[in-house]
RNA sequence: GUGGCCGUAGCUCAUCAGGUAGAGCACUGGAUUGUGACUCCGGAGGUGGCGGGUUCGAGACCCGUCGGCCACCCCA
């Protein structure tokens, strides 16, 4: 019989990662409400349509990579490659859109991609998107609670922040054809792939790894001195607020995006230390998209984080301290079926008065040296033992497992009447 | 989709001119007829990813295939 394995690309995350899941949640969670964002649930199933529209037809991941399917009705729906195509969606037909609004999600995403470090099929991001607010106040409100973020999660010293601004969809279509003549001329000298891109995506050829291209580019038309007037304005104001803020960042003149919604204000933070998937958090400004998708016209800003991307850097740099996967504080030992009674009745009663206290009952029988075992391998400081000897005296055991020096009371084992197991234990876990 | 490296016990890995498998950890039993961690002794666990080829003989060599990792591409 062959074993049944899971999808390429879509993980199992172990009970000794999750604690660092938690966190990073929980931080998060807590950061966004305290600067008024909302959490907002969405479907990760959506009208195919919705992400050929938003993202782009002719990107990679419409082209290639979404899971598209047909619905039994025929219609072809798609596991969500992103968030702001939902959340825009949900925002104009749920009629968000009447004042400013501040939204937030975490959950997976779907892309078919060849797996590797820091990229998967299954992913997970957080997303934070503020509509209806047009003023680069709001991008740099963005910036800010990333780089607070950054602080809270240890990771600041861990990743660079890279701006630019990328304008209006006029300016760019005019830097395009800018670009496009210039590499046209030169394009024997490009690599095979950003000849490919010279018809499809030609700015993001700005970012490509090779060094030849790199050093191509070096005398091509600049993105800069194709933004119209609003863009550059607001692309001064952001530096000056970043700076006034204390918040460090480089101006990255090709940093670019590959999803076709962006304009004005990008940004990305990214870091050194994960190989060659170095972005963990990128967004920008996407003024069009709500009236692209139907809404009446709303400028927007939003960035998403990749979960493992910052998962893997908490671990890398040690941000992710020693929080341990969940661990006993009592283990409950029972021989004998009227022992086990007993025993489970009293835990059931130490759960009522003491609900902080992890107690894991043991299960499944086995002699008192093998429950020990348990016991110890549980991490518990404290087995609570039940025998015919408990029961015919009313009383359990109680052994405490994690002796140490200058513990007191607190080493050994000893007897204690049933009516007081529970004060016993509240003095054993007081501190 | 392309390329490189790699698939031996649950995990981490050995072995060998090609002569039909071994360690540590984990699991389990005992030394201790009601007591863990340390120690000692024992046990279980592998159709060597799968299929084909070369060979008297293949886990080792060759081909194919599937899977893993990393990189390209793409992107969070």
């Amino acid at each position: 019989m062959s074993t049944i394995r899971a999808i390429r690309g879509m993980n199992d995350i172990l009970p000794d990662e999750t604690p660092h899941w938690r966190r990073l949640e929980q931080v998060v969670c807590r950061l966004l409400n305290s600067y008024g964002y909302g959490e907002i649930r969405l479907p990760l199933v959506e009208h195919t349509e919705l992400f050929k529209r938003s993202i782009g037809e002719v990107t990679d991941i419409v082209e290639k990579e979404m899971y598209s399917f047909d619905d039994r009705n025929g219609e072809s729906l798609t596991l969500r490659p992103e968030g702001t195509a939902g959340c825009v969606r949900a925002a104009i037909q749920q009629g968000l859109l009447t004042v400013p609004q501040r939204l937030w999600y975490a959950g997976p995403m779907f892309r078919y991609e060849r797996p590797q470090k820091g990229r998967q099929r299954q992913f997970h991001q957080i997303g934070v998107e503020a509509l209806g607010v047009a003023s680069v106040e709001m991008d740099a409100e963005l910036i800010l609670l990333c780089a607070r973020l950054w602080r809270r999660l240890g990771l600041a010293g861990s990743v660079e922040l890279q701006i630019n601004s990328i304008g209006s969809s006029a300016a760019r279509r005019a830097y395009r054809a800018a670009l496009v003549e210039y590499l046209s001329a030169h394009r024997a000298a490009l690599d095979e792939d950003s000849q490919r891109r010279l018809d499809s995506n030609p700015l993001r050829i700005l970012d490509s790894k090779n060094p030849d291209t790199q050093a191509l580019l070096d005398a091509a038309p600049v993105l800069a001195d194709y933004l119209d007037a609003e863009a550059r304005d607001d692309f001064d104001r952001l530096r000056e607020l970043l700076t006034a803020a204390g918040v460090a960042f480089v101006v990255n003149p090709r940093l670019v995006r590959g999803l076709d919604y962006y304009n004005k204000t990008v940004f990305e933070f990214v870091t050194e230390r994960l190989g060659a998937q170095g972005t963990v958090c990128a967004g920008g400004r996407y003024d069009n998209l709500v009236e692209q998708l139907g809404g009446k016209s709303t400028p927007a800003v939003g960035f998403a984080m990749g979960m493992e991307r910052l998962v893997l850097l908490m671990l890398e740099t040690g941000a992710a301290g020693d929080a341990a996967p969940a661990q006993a504080d009592v283990y409950a030992v029972a021989v004998g079926e009227d022992a086990h009674r007993e025993a489970l009745v009293a835990v059931e009663a130490v759960r009522d008065s003491l609900p902080g206290l992890a107690i894991v009952q043991h299960t499944g029988g086995g002699s008192f040296k093998s429950q020990l075992k348990r016991a110890d391998k549980s991490g518990a400081s404290v087995a609570l033992i039940w025998g015919e000897d408990e029961v015919r005296a009313q009383s359990v055991t109680v052994k405490f497992l994690r002796d140490g020096a200058g513990q007191g009371d607190k080493t050994g084992q000893r007897s204690v009447p049933r009516d007081q197991l529970e004060a016993t234990l509240r003095a054993a876990f007081a501190d």
